[in-house]
DNA sequence: TGTAATGTTTACCAACCGGTCAAATTATCA
DNA sequence: TGATAATTTGACCGGTTGGTAAACATTACA
């Protein structure tokens, strides 16, 4: 009998595992590069080295693929924003929270770009989970800086939009990696640039562009 | 005769300006939401309020309706960033510089997605325009920049990653909208959004996060 | 080893895709 | 007004889309 994914509730067989490790990797290669609609099951069926209809056994639905790619990547994403910690030194603590969203930026730029094709198009499959885990998530980190903030440790400032800042200028190098290469030519594209923009984005943070006379760091 | 498009050398009926005029506003309504591929003719044509075969008799091709697209947005886009002033008071000139960019993810943010959606998935369609004009321009800028720099106006810093920081920042607000809605909740999704931003961007450009006593500015 | 469950393939479908065509309609202007 | 050019439409085309049906092959396991 043919068994429907939804109902395995025993364990998964040695091919099951294999082949949605398979379909996963080859879904995350066309969602990143082309959206959800711009995405055809045949070429990622063709990525992933199997015919259609195979795929279509193990997720039945191209959106049921989606969906358990976001599913499973959306943890792993927000590990950084995790590790942020309220009892570190404040500084320390943006200063590596920069340098871990930038890390990924630069290894897991799909993983990037697949949130940004689906927020970017009105996050239509994954509003929930951004109205529910991720705004708690952010909501609690939020007030870890808003108690830094008050207590003098760091300037005064919105600790959303800090955030969102974080965010933007880290992913920028993954979702508009061409612009990028582009602007930069080609002498600076190669791994330097990161280690540049990891430098420059430490030193915004701390210090603004003011003129400053070695600040204490 | 049925005159193609490209061959109009003499002026343009009215009717020909008001068509293309209520093409490209539909085309920048559905190609800024799901990108090229997954955007499609019939639904552009749907929201022009015309029969496909109408609309294609002023834009032959969806690629055609794409280009004149991006020509006639991609030139206003970058007006901002012409308006980056040499002469100007270095800190007041980048911070102007946010504010209108910020105003125009505000005030055209389908504009920002358009861009957004291409870049992401590759620039295929734009890539002369970035290697070419856009380069040269953010070349010419970044000029401007390091020589403040130099002669110690604000603080040693890579220039292009300055212009990054102050792209992807400020255009957040427009390409991931949706996120910054749903972690703001209810409350603060209002037009104060821009307010603070704003006031956080140029806060954080200025100055940092570092504790500071009302810096010079 | 046998057999039942699991996995794979070929052939196929209806809906939709970008785009064409010729006929019908409307605007222009001598 | 009439004729000519510009515009609009409905019917249609070959190719692609997401997904299905059923026969076939392989694996797991008693």
């Amino acid at each position: 009998m043919v068994l429907p994914r939804a109902a395995r509730t025993q364990r998964r067989t040695r091919i099951q595992e294999e082949k949605e490790e398979r379909i996963l990797e080859a879904a995350l290669e066309v969602f990143s590069a082309h959206g959800f609609r711009g995405a055809t099951v045949d070429q990622i069926a063709d990525v992933a080295g199997m015919s259609k209809p195979n795929l279509l056994y193990y997720f039945r639905t191209k959106d049921a693929m989606h969906r358990a790619l976001i599913d499973r990547v959306l943890d792993t994403w927000l590990d950084p924003l995790r590790a942020f910690d309220a009892e570190g030194n404040p500084v320390t603590e943006i200063r590596s929270y920069i340098r871990r969203k930038l890390e990924m930026a630069r290894d897991f730029p799909r993983e990037s770009r697949l949130f940004a094709n689906e927020v970017l198009q009105g996050a239509p499959h994954i509003e929930d989970e951004l109205k529910g885990p991720l705004k708690e998530l952010v909501d609690e980190k939020a007030e870890v800086i808003r108690a830094w903030a008050k207590a003098g440790k760091i300037a005064k400032c919105d600790p959303y939009h800090l955030i969102f800042a974080i965010w933007s200028t880290t992913q920028h190098y993954a979702d508009f990696d061409v612009q990028v290469r582009a602007v930069l030519g080609q002498g600076n594209s190669g791994e330097g640039r990161f280690e540049d923009a990891a430098r420059f984005l430490e030193r915004l943070f701390v210090d603004g562009l003011q003129v400053s006379e070695q600040p204490i760091s």
